[in-house]
DNA sequence: GTCTATACTACGATAGAC
DNA sequence: GTCTATCGTAGTATAGAC
C-alpha cells in the first residue's frame, strides 16, 4: 500500500520541517515513489497533510482507548479510585510521550499548537477530546475542593509534566545525563510523575 | 540598526517555519532591507541562525537574572525557604511561558529540542543552564528525602507544567474556553502551578 | 554598508505515456 | 495506479555598482 507508506513519511516529514519547510519531492523519494503519487492519492500536499493529521488521531485513539475506558469505569468507586484512575490515564499519555513511535506524531501536533489549522481541529475532535473529557471528569471528583476552572488548570498542568517528555526532550536528557530516555530513565520519570501527580491529587482541602 | 531588525525577524520567522522553511528573502524583505545585508551582517542563512540563538540566550538571561539571583540567597535559610524561593523561579519561568515576547523564543527553542543543533548549545550554556542549576540546587534542599536523580526528575516534571503554557497553547486554550490566556487566565494558570509546586515540594518523606 | 542583477538549484503542480 | 517530462515560481549565494 504507497498510500500508507506516504502517510507515514509525510507526518515525520512535516513534524521535522513544518508545512512549508517539507518538500513533497522528498516524501515522495522517502516512500520509493513518484511525486505525482501524492496528488493522485491526496489531492496534492494540503490533501496529504490533512489525512496525516487524520491518521494520527486514529492511531493515538487506538493506543488510549483502552486505558481510557479503564479509567472511565474503575474512577466511579470513590474519590481515591478517582485519583488511581487518573494516574493511569496520565501514566499511558506519558508513556506514549516516551516511546519512539510517538516522535513524529508528537512533533507534528506540537507544531499544530503553535498556530492551528483545520488540522488542529481534526486531531482535537479526533483524539485529544476524549482524553481531556475523561481526565477532566476523574480530577473533578478526586478534588472536589475545587472549582471548575481550577480544576481545568490543574489537569492541564498535569498534562504538562508528560508533555516536557517530548516537548523539551534535550532538556529532559540534559539534566538526567543521558542521551536519550532509555528504559531505567523511563521507570524513574513514570514513577515521579505519578508521585507528583498523586501528592497533588490526594492533597486535603 | 539593521542587524537588530534583521535578528528579531530571523528569529520569528526560524520559529514559524524552521531552519529550511524560513526564506532569508522573505526575513529581508520583512525587515525593510535586501537579501545580501544578511550575507553582510551574518555570513549567510545559518551564521543568521546561531546568530538569533545568541540574541535569544541573552534576552532570557537578562529577564531571569534578577529573580534567579534573588532566589539564591533566599533559598539558603531553610527547606521551607528554599521550596518557596523554588516557586518564585517558577513562576518567573511561567510568567515568561505566558507573556506574547516569548512567543518567538519558545518556538525557536521547540524546535532546536527535538532535533538539537550547534543552536542548542548556545542555549542550553547561555541561558538553561544557570535556571537548571539554581533550580536543582534549591529543589534538593526542598526535598533532601530525595535521591539526586528523583531531584533532577522531579525538577524537570515541574518545569513541565510551566512549558505546556508554550508548547500546549492551544490545548490550554481550549480546555479553559478561551481564545487566548489574557489576564485572569493567567492568573488562575499561575496560582495553580504555584499550588501544585508546593504541593510536591513540601510533601513530607 | 546597502543595493541591484544574475547564476544556479529546488519547489509544487500538471499533462500525458503506459 | 504509477511513471516521466516540463512549466512557472521561489530559494540561496555572489558579484559588482554606488
Amino acid at each position: 500500500m504507497v498510500s500508507r507508506v506516504l502517510l507515514d513519511t509525510a507526518i515525520d516529514q512535516f513534524g521535522r520541517f513544518g508545512f512549508e519547510g517539507a518538500s513533497t519531492r522528498e516524501i515522495a523519494k522517502l516512500s520509493s515513489t513518484a511525486m505525482s503519487s501524492i496528488t493522485y492519492h491526496f489531492g496534492g500536499k494540503e490533501g496529504l497533510y490533512l489525512a496525516a493529521a487524520d491518521h494520527i488521531a486514529e492511531c493515538v485513539s487506538a493506543i488510549q482507548g483502552p486505558a481510557l475506558a479503564a479509567a472511565r469505569t474503575a474512577g466511579e468507586a470513590s474519590r481515591e479510585a478517582a485519583a488511581q484512575a487518573l494516574l493511569l490515564v496520565l501514566d499511558s499519555f506519558a508513556q506514549m510521550m516516551i516511546r519512539p513511535e510517538s516522535e513524529p506524531w508528537a512533533r507534528f501536533i506540537m507544531r499544530e499548537q503553535q498556530f492551528p489549522t483545520e488540522a488542529f481541529e481534526r486531531l482535537y475532535e479526533g483524539m485529544m477530546k476524549s482524553v481531556m473529557e475523561t481526565f477532566l471528569t476523574l480530577a473533578a471528583r478526586a478534588r472536589p475542593d475545587l472549582a471548575d476552572q481550577d480544576v481545568r488548570a490543574m489537569s492541564i498542568l498535569l498534562f504538562g509534566q508528560a508533555m516536557i517528555l517530548r516537548a523539551g526532550l534535550a532538556s529532559v536528557c540534559r539534566v538526567l545525563g543521558t542521551d536519550q530516555i532509555d528504559e531505567p530513565a523511563s521507570a524513574l520519570l513514570r514513577a515521579r510523575l505519578r508521585a507528583n501527580a498523586l501528592c497533588i491529587l490526594s492533597e486535603k482541602p
